[in-house]
DNA sequence: CCCTTATGAATGTCAGACAATTAAAGGTCT
DNA sequence: AGACCTTTAATTGTCTGACATTCATAAGGG
């Protein structure tokens, strides 16, 4: 027997009143730009606390479902979730995820490169010159010699968004702007040879080739040949790390 | 001029409070499971009141950030973001995304097969024979005439989510949860005939036949010919709620 | 008619109090 | 010594009341 019956408060009110409010904008029940009540109301109808209504309200605009607006005539609103707040949202659940979760560098790069060769077809028939341009601009950039490896990992994310961005679909966009910009992080830990640099861009070429020629095969490829060598260069990374750990901790018993 | 000089708190201090430990906690400098100062040491830290630091760490606690615990040695803890939890929350934000800002039915469901056809190759090769079971069991729920509309969908929804997680990828399956949950409300507007539901079944059965025999060509065949044909689906609803519409409400001037 | 000044409603912040919870320390009996 | 109960102190949860701040509107003056 877990579950008590006289309606056991196994969460705060303020995560109570919280969840009450927040069925109520999903269902619908209340629509984008409504005002709620004031504070003031609102702790009347649930018969709480003025603070333990504000509590809720903060982890309603945590999660970008509300906003508050001081002065006269203000209030708490229902928010409209713009795809940007979304995006950022996405992209910090994204990144802690993986970095909270010994998630291995193989299958967060996977899932990178799977879900971005799924744009591929899309993309090559609705690319823009506009899109073409951004990567070409990439392309240059990450080409210059200077350029410090969290520079060149900034401007391969801002590549691979163009290559989603192409494909016209805000929805894909969305989905993908987590898996790519959660990766970063993690590609962060590599730092580039002058070889391997030279080897990216060349794909990084070839792939904006096969989109401003409309070719979805020959970005596919591209995509494919990428993820293969980004788990090179992945795994050396892990590889030396892990001699470096073995070299610092003494040979242990157990494990 | 609109930015003021003076460190202008252009956000609430329960705000910039949240967002400085966020930082603290996604840069690395406090580990999961690490124990935050109390809200005491907390207040007097920053300078506030414990009712801003509290407003400060619901905030948190909405994004799974951290969680807290009552009584001696209590406090708030770094949390672990599960797969479980980041999972319902891109399900709730998806969601509401979608709901919020006019995504068309075609661009929703555009997204939604593109990102299930690039699992395809990965599921047919890995599939199990529980994957597989499940998508069978689906099916035949599928097959019952007297089933509701609401629980056709329902079904589908976790059909679909056995295809995807039928590619071992968890990172996948996260990113791939949104699309495929968030959809199901666009699902439910559509009335199922029973000769759709037969179509759909035929292209289920098609789609898990083919991951039977790790045939990942005709995987993406069933997909796309799943997705021409929800397309059509969604399409006679949307004309019908247009003409409904137009017929309902008198022939606007403007707009 | 325009500009300035009240006004009032709302959120933001603070201070202090008490309730509820809980792990650990301490004490008692066997 | 070990099992069981009690106390204790730390900490979060909630309430109350107050004041500060913001801001659209209304009122008033030139």
């Amino acid at each position: 027997m877990k579950t008590a019956h006289p309606a056991t408060p196994r969460q705060d009110l303020s995560a109570q009143i919280a969840e009450a409010i927040r069925d109520a904008i999903v269902e619908g029940r209340m629509i984008t730009g409504e005002r709620l009540p004031s504070e003031a109301e609102l702790s009347e109808q649930f018969g709480v606390s003025r603070s333990t209504v504000r509590e809720a309200l903060k982890r309603l605009a945590a999660q970008s479902l509300i906003r508050t607006q001081r002065g006269a005539f203000g209030g708490a609103f229902v928010n409209r979730l713009s795809f940007e707040a979304a995006y950022s949202q996405h992209i910090t659940t994204s990144t802690l995820l993986l970095s909270m979760n010994a998630v291995s560098f193989e299958t967060a790069c996977e899932a990178r490169y799977t879900l971005e060769r799924a744009c591929a077809p899309l993309a090559a028939r609705r690319r823009t010159t506009g899109s073409l341009a951004t990567m070409r601009t990439e392309i240059a950039r990450q080409s210059q010699p200077d350029l410090s490896d969290e520079a060149f990992c900034a401007s391969d994310v801002t590549l691979h968004r163009a290559l989603v961005d192409a494909a016209q679909n805000p929805v894909l966009s969305y989905q993908l702007a987590g898996a790519v910009e959660a990766m970063q992080p993690l590609m962060n830990m590599i730092t580039f040879t002058a070889r391997s640099r030279g080897e990216i861009v060349a794909l990084h070429t070839a792939l904006t080739d096969a989109l401003e020629h409309q070719d979805a095969q020959a970005a596919d490829t591209a995509l494919h040949r990428l993820e293969a060598y980004t788990l090179t260069l992945g795994r050396d990374v892990m590889a030396s790390r892990a001699r470096n750990a073995t070299k610092r901790t003494p040979p242990s018993s157990s494990g």
